[in-house]
DNA sequence: TTAGTTTAACTGACTGGTTAGTTAGCAATC
DNA sequence: GATTGCTAACTAACCAGTCAGTTAAACTAA
């Protein structure tokens, strides 16, 4: 009954992302990844060289994809409010086809990344780098108003991973107690936020005056550094 | 060498958000979580139940303290704007005061809330709710467009618990590689924050013409639900 | 004042169960 | 007959939770 060597790789790689998703990296058990994709445990260890390299290659993949894909946006020939509005677009479609990567991702930011290796972090770096391109060509073409790429890469990224990661709490949270949680659909979602980001990115917008002076109750700060 | 029970309770609770924090609830160990307080393992459970009961109880202290301090604001004499502001002011407080609370709670969220009781989530919901009645004053006195309250608590908290979960993250992105992330400070963040909430919740303020028809690439949708 | 009693805070050593990783070997295909 | 895909059974370490017992302080009775 031997398969072809991918698609138990595969099998592996799914059953896997699947149990990290649901229980993280520490709560997942080898022994429970082998039996989603239908193997012994050994078999991962024949695929994998460990429980770490095999947990590591699925945010690998997710990074190579989504660093090709916003590569392609930068080069495309849209204007600059187009291609973040593109940017969130990748951002959802990975979500939706991958959706075991929030939650993943989620508790490997929440653990300090300690996991990920030089590749990894790379890798990350590229899709990073692609939105600050976007960014400078925006600013350079003076439709954008100048953004600190980290604030407004966390900006669209956070919203998307929280978003997709706790549906699970919203639909516990609107089911079983007072709170008029009405379930809100990912398009109306995406829709928002790219509202958002480009109200808040375009040259027309002025932040309101009760924020202006950026004042804050606790001690003075090092080096203020504006979005 | 007996101290008073109080104090031993606050060091357990204290080494345990620690070790939550650092390593999630499955990879912290009961034993390393008494190590750190200064106690022998059978010490947690004399004063706890249980492993998860100890986690709840550090949960529930932050959102006992959210729901009477973002009570507070409601019931002020403050416009909405201001109420939204103070809001976030809360949120970024507690990140600061309690730093073990955000990757606790990402990570939470990333399992689907599956530890959190009855009890928990009332707590949870109890702030919630403290942001739906500011926005709704907000609706009511014509300073703010109506705005789904799910969205706009999801939109509100993730940024500040992204932010300060990632701060580690952003850290090592900027040190050891190509990427250019200089560090940006909470005060800036929450300004940044600020602006940006009432910019998108102001009646003045309109979505540009981009994203309007608010239209999707992929499957059409059930409810579509706006902000 | 003190000897005796109770009680709360605390620990070392254990148990039963689980886990990541290994190894020796089987079976199908080329 | 050699290589590839695969497994049963093992090991060594670890972990949550238990328990019998210790210490020191607080209380009580004479």
């Amino acid at each position: 009954m031997k398969r072809a060597a991918g698609d138990t790789r595969g099998a592996i790689l799914a059953a896997a992302a699947t149990e990290f998703a649901a229980r993280g990296f520490a709560g997942a058990s080898v022994d429970d990844i082998a039996a989603g994709a239908g193997f012994n445990k050994a078999m991962i260890y024949y695929h994998f060289e460990s429980k770490k390299e095999l947990y590591l290659e699925i945010i690998r993949d997710v990074f190579r994809f989504m660093g090709a894909r916003t590569g392609g946006i930068v080069t495309s020939d849209r204007n600059p409010g187009a291609k973040i509005e593109a940017f969130i677009d990748a951002l959802d479609d990975m979500a939706e086809s991958r959706p075991y990567i929030p939650p993943i991702m989620m508790r490997e930011m929440a653990e300090g990344a300690i996991r990920l290796d030089a590749e990894t972090l790379k890798l990350m770096a590229g899709v990073f780098n692609n939105l600050r391109l976007i960014l400078e060509e925006g600013a350079r073409k003076g439709v954008f108003r100048p953004a600190n790429p980290v604030l407004t890469y966390f900006t669209l990224v956070s919203p998307v991973i929280f978003f997709r990661a706790t549906a699970p709490v919203r639909a516990a949270l609107g089911k079983s107690h007072v709170v008029d949680a009405r379930l809100i659909d990912a398009p109306a979602f995406v829709a928002n936020l790219k509202s958002a980001a480009l109200t808040i990115l375009s040259v027309g917008a002025s932040p309101p005056a009760s924020t202006r002076p950026a004042r804050r109750r606790s001690r003075p700060t090092r080096s203020g550094d504006h979005a």
